[in-house]
DNA sequence: GCATTTGCCTAGGACCACTAGGCAAAGTTA
DNA sequence: TAACTTTGCCTAGTGGTCCTAGGCAAATGC
């Protein structure tokens, strides 16, 4: 019988774009075996299992969207750098709804994982465009957490839809972006 | 043979504690009735089904939060009030994983259940604190979906291992509600 | 052209959510 | 107390999920 040409890279692309569809925690091996015309067993010669593949799917996400907001600050600095970087971040997590829960399961892996030099860059991005502000430790950290904290929280909130007062979530974003940038403008250093 | 005394509140009791234990999402109905010394089955009678106990836990949760927000704002205004709630949320969030993750699930209701006095007084709860800093709407509802989000965003980001810098998160925590604090008092109104 | 590797298969186990129908315990009424 | 009703937990069974073991044929290497 003529094979299906399955690679763990196919096999993740299908599941990232099957979890845009139907949500990251409803894609199933057996769904996706379905999709390529296969048995569910015959995925297992390509990924180790369900959670390999989840892992797979959060670092392509993951590359995805550091990709994007790499190229979105890119020769930004500022509150121009700080709104391209927070309105493509959201741009992301509503057009890829599976793709961005991806990124925020816990991997696990060993800490020496987390050393690689993709990594590395991707967590820089938010860092560089923080440095501009003119902060610098421990109050980097700080500031990088609290717009990490912000911004999932956000997307989390409008994705369940936890923003039920009638004001336009878009307007509330956009004064977020403006709160936030005022707020690192006058960040009360330690 | 002797009856197992199972109510709906027992059931969503020992969900909520598994939940705690667990994981909100590998609560299963097979293992509490082996909790309960009963076939899954026998639940049945009690719930409708894992969504609606799944809602009874979330509803079970809100109370509590809400109970422990209310309280410890009690009586207090501006950064006091501020630092009350926040570490009360937070505390919420770390002493009870699974019922905070239950609060976060898309409840599957009709607009007008929301419409509950109870859910009433839970909202209001947050509003009350920041109409005390002077604001407004609709920078009233901007703030509340700020503060949200980045609460939300915080407890996730901790309990999911997102934040592996070796800067303290209490320390980044207790910045974050600085920042907060001088970003309420200096909003940039609209 | 033959040997090896590899991809997909069938078969089957364990766990899960959920339904249908039965029987006995608990509650109700006289 | 005795009969009747209600109700709580049962067994049995379906179909879905993840995952393993072992087989066979297609692709690949010599």
């Amino acid at each position: 019988m003529a094979r299906a040409g399955l690679t763990p890279d196919r096999i993740t692309l299908a599941a990232a774009d099957l979890a845009d569809e139907i949500g990251f925690d409803k894609v199933t091996l057996s769904a996706l075996a379905r999709g390529f015309g296969v048995k569910d067993a015959s995925l297992y010669s390509h990924i180790k299992n369900l959670a390999d593949l989840r892992t797979r799917v959060a670092a392509l996400a993951g590359r995805e969207v550091h990709e994007r907001l790499a190229a979105a600050v890119a020769g930004r600095a500022g509150k121009d750098a700080l709104t391209a970087f927070a309105n493509t971040y959201r741009d992301f997590a509503q057009e890829h709804p599976g793709r961005y829960a991806a990124t925020q399961i816990q991997i696990q892996l060993d800490a020496s994982a987390f050393d690689t030099p993709e990594i590395r860059r991707a967590i820089e991005t938010p860092y560089a465009m923080l440095r501009a502000y003119g902060l610098s430790e421990p109050d980097l950290t700080d500031a990088v957490r609290l717009l990490r904290a912000t911004f999932h929280g956000y997307f989390q909130l409008e994705a369940t839809g936890g923003f039920n007062h009638p004001r336009d979530t878009t307007a509330s974003w956009n004064r977020t972006i403006d709160a936030l940038h005022s707020l690192l403008e006058n960040w009360p250093h330690s």
